[in-house]
DNA sequence: TTTTATCCTACAAAACAGATAGGAAAAGTA
DNA sequence: TACTTTTCCTATCTGTTTTGTAGGATAAAA
């Protein structure tokens, strides 16, 4: 049970293009270095963003990738429903063909629950949540770790 | 992000053995057929299982394996654990040397707070309760799916 | 003694993850 | 205009994990 890559990298792209709100756009190859990404493989991250309506690339003077929305306004969910087809541990959890037995079954609605938790801790946090989070952590002067 | 099948497989055997609780043990024969798991497959669930001294397998009359608890007190968890090494969303959630600035991460405390979520559900269900709720499904009577 | 069940190890197909590679097309720049 | 850079698109590759199967040795039961 790991969180795939491509998810990883697509929030971390997210809070790259929300940080940098100075205006301009952002370049891939920017974005690439400071999150420390590989420049091709972000090719795909960029194209599920892109295709999921997260972000547009704009052009002209100050061009580069733009978010469509407040980063207040996207939530992790959104960012995970982009690089996986649903939010789903198990295959027999919205397929009712799957399992026999489907509507009766207490280790589906056991899965369904653990399902739902998650659900909503993705919904219930934004780019802008983790953007604020982070400064914070950046603002902490002294090199003390552990102090969260 | 699925859970595997050893792990669920792994829950729905514990599952059987909690409700023949009938004084003998339970044969690998018969769980697989009652799980509708593969019988081979399922030597590799038993095994480890066995090795994680949640069950044990027991000789004489009334052989067959047997829970090593009583069911109210094996949480899900402890299956869970049985057969993923970790739980860690991500490999850098526990090791600190896997990245840099580790102790100023917005994303990884973003993802350790979802791993504590999903801990706690874990650890908050027993074999116990998913048998209680099994038969509870299994009483009610006409075919009403979506009554619950 | 015969049958059945457990236990142990090896193997394999398939799916998936995590990239890399090459180049066309579009856009920016001098 | 020429050229350089950036975006965009598709294919390929490699290793790992998942989900099993197979075979047989060993132990237990009938
Ligand atoms: S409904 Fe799929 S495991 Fe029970
Ligand atoms: S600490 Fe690993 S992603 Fe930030």
């Amino acid at each position: 049970m790991k969180v795939n890559t491509k998810t990883r990298y697509g929030i971390r792209t997210l809070m790259e293009l929300a940080r940098n709100d100075s205006g301009a756009g952002m370049h891939q190859k920017d974005i690439a270095v400071n999150q420390d990404i590989s420049y091709k493989y972000l090719d795909h991250i960029i194209a599920q963003l892109k295709s999921s309506g997260l972000i547009v690339p704009v052009s002209g003077r100050k061009s580069g990738y733009r978010l469509t929305r407040k980063p207040e306004e996207i939530a992790v969910y959104d960012v995970f429903t982009a690089f996986n087809s649903t939010l789903a541990l198990l295959d027999c959890l919205f397929d009712g063909e799957l399992c026999e037995k489907h509507e009766r079954c207490a280790a589906r609605e056991f899965w369904d629950g653990l399902n739902s938790v998650i659900e909503n801790y993705l919904k219930d946090r934004t780019i802008g949540d983790l953007i604020d989070r982070q400064s914070a952590l950046e603002s902490q002067q002294g090199g003390l770790a552990y102090q969260i």
